[in-house]
DNA sequence: ATGGCTTTGTCAGCTTCTTGTCAGGGGCCT
DNA sequence: AGGCCCCTGACAAGAAGCTGACAAAGCCAT
């Protein structure tokens, strides 16, 4: 899980990040608002932690005004304060939950878990190779920056090579896992196939053994 | 802000007396809808916590009967039951929330908090995507400066496809999200709402993965 | 209950896309 | 050279999906 930390208090920052660490997930720390908003710009994270007072500006402001712009990633606040009053201005700005300094970094981690289970729209593992970027569970590609979409049977194919990287396959084995026992294929369907997912991936995805199969070439 | 839980389980109701005193609010405990019923004739409350399930009857000719009395004050069902008939009756009936036991309390939580920003006019986070805003909260779509309104099943079809952005959903879990396990679905059921939800939102929202199901569109 | 309105599952006809097949061409090995 | 294997563009048939229409069921207010 990505987290994205804003804090200024080093010594604060510095056991948050080691929790975190020990918690497996990864963390990138800020210690101003302009940075954060540079961060957040880029790619997504999973959950932020923010502080309230900050160098350059409060965190409450900055909350409201990245909600506004339709960011929901989930946001914890860490704060020194502890009047209600600021609590439920947090809550209505789009926090999802709020933490007074100093708290037990055990339980900052059970908030973590739980925000994290929450929102389970969290992007899913990817399996990289070479410049292809793939998503397994919500089936989808990146070639480069580029959106590749393919096909069931494509999708079938490629699946098969990703789940024996490196191995070969043999066209007795890869008709297999495209069709049901007993649809007989009688013509080089299977070659057709790997010329298509090649045109789409790349012609150096999948590698010919001639007289034996095909298998994923190397990244 | 004053809660009124209706409960019979006194396990329950204590935990979520704690809870709700750590957040501050303030709370009355009845165990009956007989009880209910005359505290609700007094001062007014801001939010009501429902079991479904009371000794002295079941809360959702309750609830129906609160609003037919002209009764808005919001609702939030506390349940063990967790069939979408069930849920789907729960907010025909004019809950505002739903929760399936046994819940978090920190979520529980999370949305007395949502539904209390929901009627003291503070504005909800918003989900975008493209042109379309979503208040999930609030169960509320604009597309464009236009309010959109979406019926229970094509309601919880898209909430499907925006708790998984991006991600290829097959009609076979479309349909276990909109219908109980077992009630077989014999047609293009699927295809027919994918179709409604794009005549009210726009044809590029939900994309088809021909042969593998739907996925929501890039914004 | 009663009548009108909405929702929603189903169907049929139509459109769109996938994919198995083929044919012609090219490379590799003996 | 010859034989074998593989590649790939083209294409047609069929599968998959779309959507307007309809009817049954549900909901609401009277």
């Amino acid at each position: 899980m990505r987290i994205l930390l804003i804090e200024d208090d080093k010594v604060l920052g510095m056991a948050v990040r080691d929790q975190i660490a020990a918690d497996g997930h990864s963390l990138d720390w800020v210690e101003r608002l302009d940075e954060a908003r540079a961060a957040l710009n880029g790619a997504g994270f999973d959950l932020v932690l923010l502080d309230l007072m900050l160098p350059d500006g409060l965190g409450v402001p900055f909350l409201k005004a990245l909600r506004q712009r339709g960011d929901v990633t989930p946001v914890i606040i860490l704060t020194a304060l502890d009047q209600l009053s600021d609590r439920l201005e947090g809550l209505n700005a789009g926090a999802d939950d709020y933490m007074v300094k100093p708290f037990d970094l055990e339980e900052l981690s059970a908030r973590i878990g739980s925000v994290a289970r929450r929102y389970s729209g969290n992007p899913n593992p990817l399996v990289t190779h070479g410049d292809i970027e793939v998503d397994l569970a919500a089936r989808r590609i990146t070639k480069g920056q580029r959106e590749v979409s393919l096909t069931a049977r494509e999708w079938a194919m490629f699946e098969a090579f990703l789940n024996r990287p490196g191995q070969l396959l043999s066209k007795a084995q890869l008709e297999d896992k495209l069709y049901e026992f007993g649809s007989e294929v009688e013509s080089n369907t299977i070659e057709a196939h790997v010329s298509r997912l090649r045109k789409k991936l790349g012609q150096n995805v999948i590698k010919t053994e001639r007289g034996m199969g095909y298998r994923l070439g190397p990244a």
